[in-house]
DNA sequence: AAGGCGGGGCA
DNA sequence: TGCCCAGCCTT
């Protein structure tokens, strides 16, 4: 019985030149004829990319991509970046310990690699931020080692191709073993940018173009009508709801009251308005978090927003501050350096209501 | 091994 | 509204 994995070579040819003549247009990408004629792309742009494309679509990450990279175009500028300028310009676009890993590796890199990202796979693994996956993606995208990248994307191909019906995560191993043999020696960067690629425009996770696929002669799931349902997964918990409450206040000569949430945990390092404590719906609303006295005025909406395992609905409180009220909690921030676009999308959200009251 | 950690797009 | 999805880190 011949068996998918006796012949990789055939199945890497045949995405390889699906890949040089429909690979996706992106900025961290170097053009097809300067990739011909040996050029490769700048480590600290891959990434860059890399991190962003964490858990989060291409489309959301470009724009970033290029915020980030005009204003620190290599990793010496990044690393000598302050804090807050850096988790201001990460603001919106989720997990933000994405962001204070950046910086922790931007420095790192400079402190201890001279600036360079180490062309390896080993040291990339131990940089803060940079796991199996990102590692993989480095290596072989910016450098061109044999190294095998195993994202969403990859997992759904693999489990696909080989119609493996094991639900994810457990069966992630033997993905990881699939997607290996797949891996070739010549051009190992194109081919994990050529299976990601199939991955986000065929293989997609509803309705799947396998008429148009390279893959499309060995895909046994496609032989077997199972494409659509796999890669099958565990089921998750469903999220409980919780509830709080944020105060808004604005002093008369219109600086706002804010604070900067502790390093770890939901939205650490992040700016935002300070509240109550976030409690199961059914408990009681604490009453506290108030960060000055002050006659707060409840606004008649609240602000509703999903993070990743549970549902919040907040109140949000508003109040003009007297200049010589002292706050228990916050700094004030002068209206002329707030940037709404600095805070996570639920504090934004919360800002907006308010708005209109001030 | 399991859980914490965002946000946008879609039906 | 609920469901889907492009990892890493901590415990």
């Amino acid at each position: 019985m011949r068996d998918l994995t006796d012949a990789p070579k055939d199945l890497n040819a045949a995405l390889l030149d699906w890949y040089d003549v429909h690979a996706r247009k992106m900025p961290w990408r170097v053009s097809p004829e300067a990739r011909k004629a040996g050029e490769r792309p700048d480590p600290y742009r891959v990434w860059m990319s890399e991190v962003m494309l964490q858990q989060t679509t291409v489309a959301a990450v470009r724009d970033y991509f290029h915020r980030f990279t005009s204003r620190w175009p290599t990793v010496r500028d990044l690393a000598a970046a302050e804090d807050a300028e850096v988790m201001g310009e990460w603001a919106g676009l989720g997990y933000y310990a994405r962001a204070r890993n950046l910086l922790k590796c931007a420095r790192t890199v400079v402190a201890d690699h001279d600036g360079r990202f180490p062309a390896d796979h080993a040291a990339l693994l131990k940089l803060p931020g940079i796991g199996p996956y990102t590692a993989a993606a480095i290596a072989s995208i910016a450098f061109d080692l044999r190294h095998t990248v195993l994202d969403g994307n990859v997992e759904r191909v693999m489990a696909r191709l080989h119609d493996v019906h094991a639900p994810l995560p457990a069966v992630k191993p033997d993905l990881m073993a699939l997607a290996e043999i797949l891996t070739p020696t010549e051009r190992p960067g194109d081919y994990a940018q050529a299976v990601m690629d199939l991955g986000a425009t065929i293989c997609t996770p509803k309705s799947p173009a396998c008429g148009i696929c390279p893959w499309r002669a060995p895909c046994r799931a496609r032989a077997r009508g199972t494409a659509p349902d796999l890669p099958r997964k565990t089921p998750k918990k469903a999220k409980p709801t919780r509830q709080g409450i944020v105060f808004i206040g604005q002093r008369t000569d219109g600086a706002w009251l804010l604070e900067t949430r502790p390093e770890t945990g939901l939205l650490g390092g992040m700016l935002g308005w300070p509240g109550s404590e976030w409690v199961d719906s059914g408990s009681a609303l604490s009453e506290t978090g108030a960060p000055a006295e002050a006659p707060w005025d409840a606004l008649p909406a609240e602000v509703r927003h999903t993070f990743t395992h549970f549902h919040l609905i907040l109140e949000v409180r508003v109040a003009r501050l007297d200049s010589a009220v002292t706050p228990t909690r916050g700094t004030f921030v002068p209206a002329q350096g707030f940037r709404p676009s600095d805070l996570p999308t639920v504090m934004r959200k919360a800002f907006d209501l308010a708005r209109a009251h001030f």
